[in-house]
DNA sequence: GAATCATATATGACTTGTCCTATAATAACT
DNA sequence: AGTTATTATAGGACAAGTCATATATGATTC
């Protein structure tokens, strides 16, 4: 379960409760993970039912009991462990090609509206992701760790890259649905660098 | 549910048991939409009390009886709708990106090791779609329908676009770190196209 | 002769995640 | 004065998908 490792990583920084967790993931890593509050805490629970951290309760006047979350030595453990193994090939599914998959049938009009309105809605998400990109890139100083600055960036980077490439295929079935040319492209090749 | 509306489409073409479903899939769509077989069926379970597939028994001497399912006219009209019906943004996990964004604290040539890791199978996957590509065009002579043909390769074409973003994003991220620079990089601009 | 493959359907147990709701009190906005 | 936002945790119901397994038999491979 990556969401596990995810919240270890988070309680590697500094103790936090699950209202903290929910503001770190919708704020730092929601692009690639997002992750939803009760599932957050469901996970905590398991967290500690494995032992990778420790329970505390702090009372507060006025507000509901915070439940403070610590990683223990086996969940550093754990985490480290996760971190250097690689993952199976993850299979992405994407609904929007089934719809493409089973146009062959429909009006060429429709099928051109349905790829300029995904293009629109891919624009704009890319839009967004390019401003956050840009506002993390004017509010760190110098100050700031850079690797994990650097990092974090990194994953924005990759939501950009393939964004790009969404755009890019979306533009290119456009323009060929437009013409009526329904013959494949395959896309520009990838240049590969040497190998290290 | 996609999995149902991908049944639907299936069916459209032609009547076909869970077991001539499976196969479908498996050779047709799995790069963007694999197909559990008891998922199938149970899918087929849905649609028929949804009233949108027929299904006939065809008894087999020596083999288990064919359970055969034909889409409806409310299952067309239900497809049909479907296909013309925006999908809401689809949020995509990617699970490498939670090992990348807990990096800070590792060692560089860890993390050098992993992001190639993660290239070299990612390559594999492109290669392997790039392979299909080819065998399919390969294989189509003008006899087929055209825009099926055309609309099904796209499907090959997006992971393909997908591909080639990863990859070089990776290939960026891997000469960053070799080179110990921890300089964000914004992706080369995408230019856009006019608006249709 | 034995093992496996292909055909064919289906259930149980489980995992991961979503959505809605309940609870509770203070502060801030309109 | 009334509504909404913020802080804070958590369970129930549900959806979608995975994995293992059960059943049955003929054909093929070793």
């Amino acid at each position: 379960m990556s969401l596990k490792h995810a919240v270890l990583g988070f309680l590697s920084y500094r103790p936090m409760s699950g209202y903290d967790l929910k503001k770190a993931f919708d704020s730092s890593v929601s692009h690639f993970w997002p992750a939803d509050q009760s599932q957050i805490y469901r996970t905590l629970s398991q967290l500690e039912a494995d032992g990778w951290v420790d329970r505390e309760t702090v009372e507060q006047a006025a507000r509901p009991d915070r439940h403070v979350y610590s990683i223990t030595e086996s969940g550093t453990e754990e985490l480290q462990a996760w971190l250097g193994t690689p993952l199976p090939p993850q299979d992405d599914r994407e609904p929007f090609l089934i719809q493409v998959f089973f146009s062959a049938n429909r009006d060429p009009q429709q099928v051109l509206a349905m790829l300029e309105h995904q293009r629109d809605q891919i624009r704009v998400q890319y839009a967004f992701y390019e401003q956050m990109f840009a506002d993390i890139q004017a509010g760190t100083g110098q100050a700031a760790d850079k690797q994990a600055v650097f990092y974090s960036m990194l994953t924005l980077e990759y939501v950009l890259a393939l964004g790009q490439g969404y755009l890019r295929w979306l533009d290119s079935a456009i323009d060929r649905v437009q013409r009526g040319d329904f013959t494949p492209r395959h896309p520009d090749m990838y240049v590969t660098g040497d190998e290290s």
